[in-house]
DNA sequence: TTTGTTTATCGTAATATTGCAATATAATAA
DNA sequence: TTATTATATTGCAATATTACGATAAACAAA
């Protein structure tokens, strides 16, 4: 095989590693960091800022909005990437829920 | 090409990343919350709670565990796993730096 | 209109991941 | 010793991801 068999989990589990493989590449962290550390952004700053080509670059985008992680607004021929704090949100929420569960443990 | 670029980026970016990368499979994740509904735990226990054969199962642990996100202990001719709190502790602070980077933005 | 600027998409090669049957290993029990 | 039990490893096929050149699309400026 090779294909995930994704329909043998929960919606949550899917959803909440889909939100995770969103950030599972290098690059995207570093696009994440890079929309944190500037006010606004588009995205002809982050192809001069990593060491990636444009292509690449789009296609990583594309994916970080896929998963909510980021969102996109039209600003002339520019576009202004910047974090949704409503995923970091639910992502946090799912680390609260491990921390909770975490308290009745032995290890 | 294919192979990421992951020596174009930061140490620490790699890093999460790669914690990432452990949590971003609907199976990991399941394991990872079986974890925390069982006081105690085997591998075998997961292999008849999961609908995947056994080496998948394995693998998955592998990664788990690679990542620190687990850990398992001998207990005869079982391993006991568990969720290593050290690691968590390191990604819910990777959102806390998020977040406080978060509060000076527009967005 | 044409030109330039910015971002997205297509096509494709290289590489990585997923899943499992078969098999191996390690420890215990008989 | 020979089972038995629990987990790991190997090998391979199917699929997914990554990266980028070429090109397209959308829009502004001249």
């Amino acid at each position: 095989m090779g294909a995930s068999k994704s329909e043998s989990f929960s919606v949550e589990q899917n959803e909440i590693a889909t939100l995770f493989k969103a950030l599972s590449h290098p690059a995207r962290i570093a696009i994440v960091d890079y929309l944190l550390t500037v006010d606004s952004c588009i995205c002809g700053d982050i192809v001069n800022e990593l060491p990636l080509a444009q292509p690449t670059i789009s296609q990583h985008l594309k994916e970080l909005k896929n998963a909510n992680i980021i969102k996109g607004t039209i600003e002339g021929t520019a576009i202004c990437y910047c974090i949704n704090p409503d995923t970091i949100d639910k992502i946090e929420n799912h680390f609260g829920m491990i921390r909770h569960k975490l308290k009745n443990k032995c290890c």
